[in-house]
DNA sequence: CATGAATGAGTGTTCATTCAT
DNA sequence: TATGAATGAACACTCATTCAT
């Protein structure tokens, strides 16, 4: 009997070995030739893994964003004020710890395949993150009206707070060099201060 | 001395030959044989008045941004109300007619390029692109200021503006039938009532 | 002993199972990968008992070339006159029922694949199939001869029928919606007058 | 001004380049690159000239036939007897001269792919090839009416010989080492003693 | 015996760029 | 100056076969 792999177990040890190889390279100039070199198998090994070119780049975006929002879960729990709340929805553009900056590379590089309109995969899967940020901001406004910070309208804020990270984000990915910092505190302060 | 002006005019000429090469094949499936039919001429010649593919891309783009903001500036020169004015900001994003769908379809393309590294030109023409809305935006804000509706606190208005347009773009270019055009309007009460 | 006796055995179950499966995707698709999922056996366990792929391919066409060569014996059997007996050498070719039209579509993917002189044995093996056919007609003209409905240069017509249903294969196989049944019955007509 | 090439003529000169390639290769193993290398162009330049890979093999084949063609009409012209005609048709089988088993052995090469349902324009071409064989046995019998030869219900022959064509080409593409000269002598002797 | 994980050679096609005329 | 013919590197994906367990 031949040994068993466990499928999906290698799929995401493959896709880890090639975390750097996107970052090196970028997502689309990623080839299978590469990806089976860095992870040591040979070319036909990784389609036992992965459908497809696209698939392999899924699976590692898949792991990268999981991982982003179990963080964000962790650090918002430690978090007291919604003022620090809402700033920490920011932090995902403003760190600038090499983590965060290499973080923000992968989702740089995943956008612009989104907006190729090249993967079917990552378009659906770009809703389930808006999803999840649009529900992190629910939870932090409800907590804030609950508390009395904000009155009952806060819902329109909703949008309008995950529509200002998209904008940061957006401006960080295409300008070099631009302070961020101080324009986000004026924006929590112009939300905060309407209740 | 007038054949330089020749070139600089003649590349001109084939890049808005291709205005709408781009539109139907897209930016990154463009190919050299396309633009050289467009243009009726050789392939050959092509390469006379651009130095390789990416920068026939570029003034092609070159091309459509200069008309956008043109036509921006027309616009409004037209409008009386600062509510207005802002509106008009948003409205790349949100105007629904085909050209605007057109538009908004090349400047996705664009991003797509500027955010995977490809093009080292498109990025400097991005910074060049955020200028000219900041700009615009300052003149509606101290316009607004002059006729007294904002106070002199509006300078920290503007990043806030600029970055809430980005992220509209950004979410519409990522998210498909999402309506925007209310958050809009709650978020210029937003930033109006605020003075 | 035995031991050989039971490989044999497995062969032919290996190949049994498997003769839907080239009528779903054709010889030439037929991968090793989906006779071993078909039989029910791992891909490494079809290379106990098969040299390779042609190997495999060209048992499972001798399972389905044995039981055309039975069924024809079978109905052969069952008619009576001379004229039938021959139609029937053509029904193969003629018959347009769903089994029918099964079986000559193995044929005539079997047949590419012996004119591209791939499969030595096939080549070898389609020998024996002439041989069958010749030596039916031939059983049946004797017949014939005996009851006296032909002279004894009877064994001329061999060929010539056999030549005529080669030909009737050929021309149903490689053009579409070919009336042949009326031919057949002049043909027929033709060499039995003769007498 | 670069060099203007006749396109078509350039698509023949590579064909015929190639047409041994076909004959030492088999039409189904050959690949693009070998027909650039005997060709002595580079593989892209092969598809300046061709759609596909099944268009070279098309070019090849139609050169082949179109010639085949021609010779049997020259050929036709020169014979008396409605006898030589006929066997004329047949001789495409049986000549066993080099160039003529050549010949013969890309048609069946041909076959193979009309066969394996590959290739589109294969198929419609056949029928072509069909047509033309058909016109020539009609007008062969036809004469032979006109002369006396042959009583008025000759067009039933038509298409007994024309199957009967077939299957004799049948029979020489998969079986070694067969007489089939006699039983085509045979075979005239039965339809033209039949008036 | 049985297995299925691993493999890598093989292939049709694209396209930016060059260069001889 | 203008051209378009020629090019070949690049790349995703398949699948028969092997072999360690």
């Amino acid at each position: 009997m031949p040994k068993i792999v466990n499928k999906e177990l290698k799929r995401k040890e493959i896709a880890i070995s090639c975390m750097d190889l996107i970052y090196d390279v970028g997502i689309r100039k990623l080839t299978v030739d590469e990806v089976a070199k860095k992870a040591n198998i040979g070319k036909g090994t990784v389609y036992e893994y992965f459908e497809n070119k696209e698939d392999i780049v899924f699976e590692i975006i898949n792991m990268h964003i999981q991982k982003a929002q179990q963080d964000f879960c962790k650090k918002i729990k430690k978090l007291k004020t919604t003022r620090e709340k809402i700033y920490e929805v920011f932090s995902f553009v403003l760190d600038n710890s090499e983590n965060s900056v290499r973080r923000f590379n992968y989702y740089k590089e995943y956008v612009s395949i989104v907006l190729s309109n090249e993967n079917e995969n990552m378009l659906k899967f770009n809703c389930n993150c808006k999803d999840f940020i649009t529900q992190q901001i629910e939870n932090i406004l409800n907590e804030a009206v609950n508390k009395g910070e904000l009155n009952g309208n806060a819902s329109e804020l909703v949008e309008v707070i995950l529509i200002f990270e998209k904008g940061l984000a957006f401006l960080k990915m295409t300008q070099k060099d631009i302070e961020l910092k101080n324009i986000c505190l004026n924006f929590i302060d112009l939300i905060l201060k309407k209740s």
